[in-house]
DNA sequence: GTGTTACCGGACGCAGGCGTCCACTTGGCT
DNA sequence: AGCCAAGTGGACGCCTGCGTCCGGTAACAC
C-alpha cells in the first residue's frame, strides 16, 4: 500500500521482501519486538544488508509486519459495535482482544509503544479506542458497565495483560482468558454498596 | 544474618560490601533486575572485580537487597490477617501489595521468578501465598469475596500489575492504585446475576 | 614502624548486537 | 546473446555487557 515509491523492486527482491516481512511477523509473535535484526534476516534466509536495505529503521518492519493485526483489531471492535447488546458486545471486545494479544507478543508491544513515527499504527490505536468509548458509553446506559469507566482503564488493562506470560501457548491462552474474565469483572457495575 | 563464612572482613571491605547492597537496592527499584553489574559497582564507586569477588552471581545481590521488602511483604499479609474482617484485610493486603510492587519494580521481577537458587526469596513466597489462602478462606466465608477466587489468580494479578509501567513515579502510583481498585472489583463477588 | 596479606580496581579478552561498505551475482531489457 | 544497473550477503568496525587476572595499596597485627 505504500511500496509505490519510485520504481517497483525487481522480481527476486520482491521476493525476499515478502519473505523479511513473513519471518519478522512469526518472530514478533513469539518473542516480542526485541528480537534482534540479525535473526529475522537469518530466519528469512537473508544477508542483513538485504533487511536493513529494505527496511532502514525497524519501525517500518513492524509497521508492515502487524497491518494485519491492525484489521484484525479493527474487525473486533466493530464486532462489539454491531453487537445489539452493548455489554456483551464490550465483553467480547476485551476477551478477543486478550486472545490476539495473547497470540501475540509483539503486536502488544507494538500497540502500546507511545514512540512517534509509527503514524499508521497510531491511527489504528486512536480509531480503536475512539470506538471502544462509543461502546463503552452504550453500554453504560444500560446499568451494566460502571458508570466511571475510561478508556485509560482498558489501555491500563491491556498494558497488565502483556505482563502474564506464561511458558507454553496453552498456559498463555488459559491464563489470558482467566485475565480478560477478570478484568470484565473488574468493569462490570457494582450494586450500589460501598467498599 | 549469612555473612559469618569464615573469618570476617577487612573493616574497607565490609564498608564496599554495605555500598554495593545499597546502589544495588536502589538501581534495582529503579531500573528493574537487568541492571548491569558494571552500573551497580560504579554506582557503589567500586571496582568490577570487587562486586563480582563478593556476590559471584546476581542471584547472591539480589537476595541480600530484597531482604527488607521480603520483611514487608510479611507485615502487610500479618496485618491483613490481624484485621478484623476478612475481607477488608484482604483489600489492604492487595492494595499495599500493588504499591510495594509500584515502588521496587525488581522486587516485583525478583518475587515472581521462579529460578532455582532463590531458597530465601522462595520461603518468603510460599509463606506468603499460604497467608494469603488462609485470609481468601475467610473472606469467602464472609461472602464478599467470590467463592471460585484462588491463590494463583493473586498471582497472575501480579503478574499483571508488572506490566504497567509508567514514566513518571507519580503517574506510575496512580496507575498501580487504580489497577488495585480494578482487581479489588474483579475478586469481589458479584451478586448472582450470570455472564 | 613495619611486614604481611586481604583487598582493591583498571585492564583484558570474549560474545553478540548494531549499521555500513563493497566485490560479486543476476534479473530483465534490447 | 549480451549488457548493466538493481540487488545481494559476507566481512568490517563499533559499542556494550560479561567474568577474570594481576600489579598495586592499605588495613590490621605485632
Amino acid at each position: 500500500m505504500s511500496t509505490d515509491s519510485s520504481h517497483a523492486l525487481r522480481s527476486d527482491a520482491l521476493d525476499n521482501r515478502r519473505r523479511i516481512i513473513e519471518a519478522a511477523r512469526s518472530l514478533f509473535a513469539a518473542e516480542g519486538m526485541d528480537v534482534p535484526m540479525r535473526t529475522i534476516a537469518r530466519r528469512a534466509g537473508v544477508g542483513p544488508a538485504t533487511l536493513y536495505r529494505r527496511f532502514p529503521a525497524k519501525q517500518d518492519l513492524v509497521a508492515e509486519a502487524f497491518e494485519e493485526e491492525a484489521r484484525r483489531c479493527h474487525a473486533i471492535v466493530d464486532e462489539g459495535l454491531a453487537e445489539p447488546d452493548p455489554w456483551r458486545g464490550f465483553c467480547r471486545v476485551i476477551e478477543r482482544t486478550c486472545e490476539l494479544h495473547a497470540r501475540n507478543r509483539g503486536f502488544t508491544e507494538a500497540f502500546l509503544s507511545t514512540l512517534a513515527g509509527q503514524t499508521e499504527l497510531m491511527a489504528s490505536r486512536k480509531y480503536i479506542l475512539d470506538s471502544v468509548a462509543t461502546l463503552a458509553a452504550r453500554a453504560k446506559e444500560t446499568g451494566r458497565l460502571r458508570a466511571d469507566f475510561v478508556v485509560d482503564d482498558l489501555v491500563l488493562m491491556l498494558m497488565a495483560h502483556r505482563g502474564v506470560r506464561m511458558a507454553s501457548e496453552a498456559a498463555q491462552l488459559a491464563a489470558s482468558r482467566r485475565f480478560a474474565a477478570l478484568t470484565i469483572q473488574a468493569f462490570r457495575a457494582s450494586p450500589d454498596h460501598v467498599e
